[in-house]
DNA sequence: AATATTCATCGTAATATTGCAATATAGAAT
DNA sequence: ATTCTATATTGCAATATTACGATGAATATT
């Protein structure tokens, strides 16, 4: 297989494993962490940045942006694309709302 | 390939992309949402919970133990896998941190 | 002790991911 | 127009993931 059955989960479910799942990769974060520290908009190149080639940043930065992570598009020679933060908003109130429930709970166990 | 380069990136980078990686499978989402669900551990079997066979769940289970986001083991005849509260709160502190410096340079673009 | 129950592991097939070289594309500069 | 520069796309090889049937190990139940 290989494939990972997606319909038989909430549509919630699927989304939170597909921004998790881009975000599942060392050169991701790090492309992350990148986006966040030069301001928002990179026009420079992360390529310089990274130990990786030319194409394989290509490919992690469309993983993440169909993922919404990020957003933008080239424009002329150089990239414009930055965090996209309304997506890290949902991953931050989704792992809140859990962290509130468990504290709730607070039973003991493990 | 097929392998990732790990090597190249920082320990917080591989950490973080570790335990993302491990929820970035609807099924992995899923688990986690009903380990809450059912207060912290789980003596019953999600397997009637997921239509997933138990194979596959048990596999899920090991990988989500292993990147530390569960914790717990068997006994006797049923398991006791609970939620691992600190691995949560890593994820909400980092992806607060992200945030929060994105507040602050509110640079305008895309 | 024999059987049932519950979860883990093994083996394996189908598919996805990662990474790069080669190539394509598109705007900028000359 | 041609060349340069920066990014995307394609094609491919190596490896990883997902899923399940079959089997194994350990504890309960009878």
């Amino acid at each position: 297989m290989g494939a990972s059955k997606s319909d038989h989960f909430t549509e919630k479910q699927n989304a939170m494993a597909l921004m998790a799942k881009a975000l599942g990769h060392p050169a991701r974060i790090a492309i992350l962490e990148y986006l966040l520290k030069v301001d928002s908009c990179i026009c420079g190149d992360i390529v310089d940045e990274l130990p990786l080639a030319q194409p394989t940043i290509s490919q992690h930065l469309k993983e993440l942006k169909s993922a919404g992570i990020i957003k933008g598009s080239i424009e002329g020679n150089s990239i414009c694309y930055c965090i996209n933060e309304k997506a890290l908003e949902k991953i931050q109130s989704y792992f809140g709302n859990i962290l509130k429930t468990l504290e709730k709970k607070k039973s003991s166990c493990c």
